[in-house]
Formats: structure tokens, C-alpha cells, sequence
DNA sequence: GCCAACGTTGGC
DNA sequence: GCCAACGTTGGC
């Protein structure tokens, strides 16, 4: 399998599908105390990830994955994979193993064949967003939570039960040009107190999530910039 | 290397 | 079920 993906996840996530939903509560309380701003995603996130109620709410068909393209050990393990990684592959096909986060796998178990995401680079030199991918393969068990060598080997999780998913994805393209992550916060900044199209955007409302989703308005307007000068 | 933000753990 | 302590994320 591939290189190892690190979608920075917690290592020591909890343990059974009790847990799962108390992480969900945990979400609705930093809503709270985050103000208004989860409120879409966190509704989005309860509605869909087919553990709970039915919900009218929209489902997300566009995502931001995030990854570290420069080298980085983890127990000894170089967590590297950037984007020209992807590209390197045969098929331009990987999966998108090792997140550890609540959260950001349920997004996973969102998404659908065919749906593009951002490629993200995160703790590097220069982070922002390189190129898009597109959902190839839907959620399905991500077999490193049971490898005592992965990095993200997680012994709470158990084949009978298995708790962590994965995507398969594949390389579309490079962005016309690379958009730094402070272009990207400078339109946030911009838009934020105007209501403007990013005013929401994940990547800076919740910081740390590895696998986000972006709404469409949101997803364009990210496009749009490949054509317009730095700001 | 620092450290703010925030998710997770675990005592109570 | 609360919440303080702890650990991680990830930009700077």
C-alpha cells in the first residue's frame, strides 16, 4: 500500500461506536462555544454519515483533503506525501489511509465516486492548495488501523467492528497556480464581516480538520482564483 | 521552536 | 456528564 497519508490524525482516538457518538456531541458543544459558524457543517455532518436521523440537510459534494508533501518522521516513518506523490502512482491512485478523526471520517463516508476534492498541503514551508483530486472509490475500511506497523495502528479498533474508513483517490490536475494558504485566508479575512463566499470556509473555522468539505459557491470561488492575480 | 486552538482522556 | 489536563495540529 501506499504511502503513508498522513492526514495528521490523533493517533488515540477513542474506542467503540459509543464513543463515535459522544465525539459528536463534543462537536455540538464547540459549536457552541465557536459561535455560529459550525452550525452548516456540523448539521450536514450529523445528517449524513448514515448513523443518524434523516435530515433534509444538503450533502457536501466538494472536499479539501489535506496532507504534508515535505518529509516528517513519525515513529520512525516518513509521513511524507504531497501531491507529485499521487501523480507518481500507478493510476494516479491512492488511498487516503490513516485518518484518525471523528470527524473527518465521517466526511470521508460522505463522499461520492466522482466528486472532486482540493489537495491540501499542511505543515510544509509553503502550504495552500496544489492541485484537485477525484473521489474514485467510496469509503471502505482502511486497513492500516489494524497493522501494528502503520503509523496509525490503532489496537482499540478491531476487525469484527472495524472503526476508521478510507477513500481512494486520483490525481486531476495541478491548480494553474499554486494558492497559498495566505491568498486564501487574506479572502477569508476580506469576506468574513461582507458575508462574502468564504467568510465560513472550513480551513479557518476548523483548523485542524484533515477532510473537510467546501460548499460549491465555495469550491468555484477557489477556482476562480487560478485565473486572477496573486493577492 | 513556539504556541494557540481544539479534540480526547479520564477523574470525579 | 462535566471539565481540567493533556496531546496534537499546523501556521508562523
Amino acid at each position: 500500500m501506499p504511502p503513508k497519508k498522513k492526514a495528521r490524525v490523533t493517533k488515540r482516538t477513542a474506542k467503540s461506536d459509543k464513543d463515535e457518538r459522544e465525539s459528536v456531541s463534543t462537536v455540538k458543544a464547540a459549536d457552541k462555544t465557536a459561535g455560529h459558524k459550525r452550525k452548516a457543517v456540523s448539521s450536514v455532518e450529523t445528517g449524513n454519515n448514515g448513523t443518524s436521523e434523516s435530515s433534509g440537510a444538503p450533502q457536501y459534494c466538494h472536499w479539501l483533503m489535506k496532507s504534508e508533501p515535505e518529509s516528517r518522521f513519525e515513529n520512525g516513518i516518513d509521513v511524507k506525501f504531497g501531491i507529485e506523490d499521487l501523480k507518481a502512482l500507478p493510476d494516479q491512485t491512492d488511498c487516503w489511509d490513516g485518518v484518525r478523526n471523528y470527524q473527518a471520517r465521517n466526511f470521508m463516508r460522505q463522499m461520492k465516486e466522482g466528486q472532486l476534492a482540493f489537495f491540501y498541503h499542511s505543515n510544509c514551508k509553503d502550504p495552500g492548495i496544489a492541485g484537485i483530486m477525484k473521489i474514485v472509490k467510496e469509503a471502505y475500511v482502511d486497513h492500516t488501523q489494524f497493522d501494528k506497523k502503520d503509523v496509525h495502528y490503532d489496537a482499540s479498533s478491531k476487525p469484527e467492528n472495524p472503526k476508521w474508513s478510507m477513500v481512494d483517490v486520483q490525481y486531476q490536475r495541478m491548480m494553474k497556480r499554486f494558492l497559498p494558504l495566505s491568498e486564501l485566508k487574506k479572502y477569508h479575512l476580506e469576506h468574513r464581516p461582507k458575508g462574502g463566499i468564504l467568510k465560513d470556509m472550513a480551513l479557518f473555522t476548523r483548523a485542524r480538520l484533515s477532510v473537510q468539505p467546501l460548499t460549491a459557491e465555495e469550491f468555484d470561488f477557489i477556482l476562480s482564483l487560478e485565473d486572477k492575480e496573486p493577492l
